[in-house]
DNA sequence: TAGAAACCTGTCACTACCGACAGTTTTGCC
DNA sequence: GGCAAAACTGTCGGTAGTGACAGGTTTCTA
């Protein structure tokens, strides 16, 4: 079993240092632990495709490429099980509920990225999907073992891996609507709109006219880039902008 | 140290079974660890307030009660980390943060209801918010040490815990909507009005008449019991019923 | 084959929204 | 003090959304 120190040291690495980037806490945890590869994926699944906002990983760019080329992300049962799901997958466990994935499974042997490991989902503030995959460097037979006495240990560091890379991630969110940053009654009014108020009760509500409610719609949309309310009020539900108190 | 075994009888205990219910994994943890009391939420946030979807909890129900009455939900500075966040919050640390929140803090000693402890937010597949706050029951001095010792293991557990209810959800997840699952069209013309288009576009683009696209929104808003199209996208949006453009 | 559910359409009266006109007042910062 | 940004207000005319009236057609399943 892997040193208890190595843990806690790494554990101290998470929690106190502001960012962890994605090379260097790979680097710790295969170290630390008995990991042949790590992936880390934080994307917003569409009905169009996928988005990707964060991708790091240490398998070879060729097999990724494969992955993703032969449409194996379509039918990767774990994934599917990540997906409107809270629980670490084991992949083994999504092999065997899955047993058409098995093309899939044939090939990672073929592209020696292994079928032995476990995914965690993490959690995240907007509506994304992330979370973290763990290849095992075990023997085969070792790894339910080694899974159950380091599953604890791979969920708490994967959440503060994610946490710091969410944490570091405010320029994006500043870039993604440059200067056009809602104010604060902009922001008040989208939420009440999103409510099912109308101008004139968003005005009594506010203690404000109802000409300026309109004012700050107005405003809104513009900076959104929309034409209607509804739109905007959609976007803004998307982009997390509406006030949740 | 708490024994280890006892951490993975109990990591069985929660991968295993089905389902666990929130009375008997409080009692689990708390003969495993040393703790004092556990608060389970699963909250949606609206702008019009919350609605809980399940809130376990074994604390005192007056200080639960004072707690909410007190209008503490609006400035605990714990909940405030937790959203937008996903880092396990240490209630110390959130304390020291936001020194406005002292009568909080003030009026948990005054309740008995501790001042030690951290709160472990949890992965939701749909946008809630959810968290299992935990109560330590160890000497203030001790609990720095004990807390990193455990929070491995109290961030798996949580884990497991939440996805074990969620997975048994799904009687509820039908009964929530009822028999008021919208139909293709519903969810479609839901869509293109998220998108900003107007009743008369919307048929165009359908090959429907204009007439027969404000049925169909009818529906929608009658099913999502709101009064606009603007609050029935913001509805839909948050509970993830339309694709995302 | 009856019934339910989804899909589809028309008209009327009313209210809400939206863009464009043209401002004033307050707040915060250099 | 000067300047910019935010907050605030009024009016007009056109378009869009909303509820209530009252239907018909298609599709699927018991």
């Amino acid at each position: 079993m892997t040193d208890q120190q190595a843990f806690f040291d790494l554990l101290d690495i998470m929690e106190n240092e502001k960012l962890v980037e994605a090379k260097r806490f790979f680097a710790l945890m295969r170290s630390t632990f008995s990991i042949a590869n790590l992936l880390y994926a934080d994307v917003d699944i569409l009905t169009s495709g996928f988005v990707i906002h964060r991708l790091h990983h240490t398998f070879n760019v060729s097999a990724v490429r494969t992955y993703i080329d032969e449409g194996f992300l379509q039918i990767d049962p774990v994934l599917r099980l990540i997906i409107g799901g809270v629980r670490p997958v084991d992949w083994a466990t999504a092999r065997k509920l899955h047993p058409e994935s098995e093309p899939l499974f044939s090939a990672l042997t073929r592209l020696e990225a292994g079928t032995d490991g476990v995914t965690l989902p993490l959690a995240t503030p907007t509506r994304r999907l992330a979370f973290l995959a763990i290849h095992a460097d075990v023997p085969p037979e070792e790894w339910p073992a080694y899974r159950r006495c380091h599953l604890r240990d791979f969920q708490l560091l994967a959440n503060l891996f994610h946490a710091s890379l969410l944490e570091n991630d405010d320029r994006i969110h500043l870039s993604e609507h440059g200067d056009k940053t809602l104010t604060h009654r902009e922001t008040e009014v989208l939420g009440w709109a999103a409510a099912g108020k109308s101008y004139w009760e968003i005005g009594t509500i506010l203690g404000i006219s109802e000409r300026t409610v309109r004012f700050f719609m107005t405003n809104a949309r513009r900076k959104l880039n929309v034409v209607s309310n509804t739109q905007a009020v959609a976007q803004a539900v998307r982009r997390d902008l509406i006030p949740t108190f």
